[in-house]
DNA sequence: TACTGATGATCAGTACTGCTGACAATCAGG
DNA sequence: CCTGATTGTCAGCAGTACTGATCATCAGTA
C-alpha cells in the first residue's frame, strides 16, 4: 500500500544500492545497540583482532578510511573502554591500537547480534541466493576494485 | 599487492554493500560530471517524469527522503535550469515541480551515463549474475523494505 | 653529529548529507 | 468561522569524512 507506478529509478542499480546500504546499517546498529557498538565500530574490533596490534595507519588502510578518521573512532573506542592506544616501543611515531578484555567480550557479542542482523537482510533470499549475492558482491567491490 | 592476509571484515554484508555504495556513487557522479548532475540529482528528474509533475512531497515519498531534504534538492536543480516550481492552482499549498527543456535533455544524457556506470560496476560479473545480483538486491531493498 | 626528507598521529576547519523542530500559508470538515 | 491536518520553508544540529597544517619521530646521508 505505498507504490502505485513501479518508478524507473527503483529498478536503478544506484538506488538498490544505497538503500541496501541504509537497511543494512539499520538492521545492524539496532541490533549492536546493547553492546554500545555501531557497525563501524565493529568493523573496527574486527580489524584490530584480524591484524593482531595494528598501528592506526595499518587499521585505518584495511577499513578503506581516512586516518585522520581513524583517530576519532580511536578515540571513541578508547572512551568506551574497548581498546588501549600505547606508543610502539620500537617506532615511537605509531600508536599501537589493542583490544582489552571489555573490547574482547563486546567483539564476541557484537559479531553475533551483527550475523543476526545479516540474516534479517537476507531473509528474502533462498540459501543459494544468499551465497550468489556474497559472491557476486565481492567481485563488485571486493579486494581489487578500492 | 594489498591485502597480505584475509580479513574477517572484508567478507562481512555490510563492508560489502557499503563499497559497493561507495564505489558506485564514485562511478555515477563522475560519468555524470559533464552534464552537471550528480546520481542523487538524476534520480529526482528520473522520478519527476515518473510520476508527472508531481509535489515536492510526493517526489520526496517516492526517493524515500525527507521532505526537507527535497527543498534543497529543487533549488539546486532549479539554479541549474532543469525544473521549475510552479504552485499548484488546486491545492496552493502545494509546489508542483516540473522538468523543463532543458531538464529532459539532461534527464536523457544522464541516463544514458548512468547506463554506462552501472555496466562498469557490473564488468566482473557474467549477463545472468548482473540479473541474479538485481533480484537479490530487489528482494532485500525493494518495495515492501524501506 | 647535523641535515634532510619521509612518516605517523593529531587537530582545526570545511563540506556534504540529512535530520528535527518551528513557522506560515492553506485546505477540509464540522 | 474554528479546529486540525498538510505543505513548503527555514534555522539549527548531528554524523561522516575529508584537506591542510603541525609536531614528533625515524631513516638515510654526509
Amino acid at each position: 500500500m505505498d507504490e502505485r507506478t513501479p518508478l524507473e529509478v527503483h529498478d536503478r542499480l544506484g538506488y538498490l544500492v544505497k538503500h541496501a546500504f541504509v537497511l543494512m546499517e539499520e538492521l545492524n546498529d539496532r541490533a549492536l545497540a546493547p553492546f554500545d557498538l555501531t557497525g563501524r565500530e565493529l568493523a573496527l574490533l574486527m580489524t584490530l583482532a584480524d591484524l593482531g596490534s595494528p598501528s592506526q595507519q595499518e587499521a585505518a588502510e584495511a577499513l578503506h578510511i581516512d586516518r585522520t578518521t581513524m583517530v576519532a573512532y580511536v578515540d571513541l573506542l578508547e572512551s568506551k573502554g574497548f581498546v588501549e592506544r600505547r606508543p610502539d616501543p620500537s617506532d615511537r611515531r605509531r600508536n599501537v591500537v589493542e583490544l582489552t578484555d571489555l573490547g574482547r567480550r563486546a567483539l564476541r557479542k557484537g559479531r553475533q547480534a551483527s550475523d543476526a542482523a545479516e540474516q534479517e537482510l537476507l531473509a528474502p533470499l533462498s540459501e543459494v541466493d544468499r551465497r550468489r549475492l556474497r559472491q557476486a558482491l565481492s567481485a563488485i567491490a571486493g579486494p581489487g576494485r578500492a
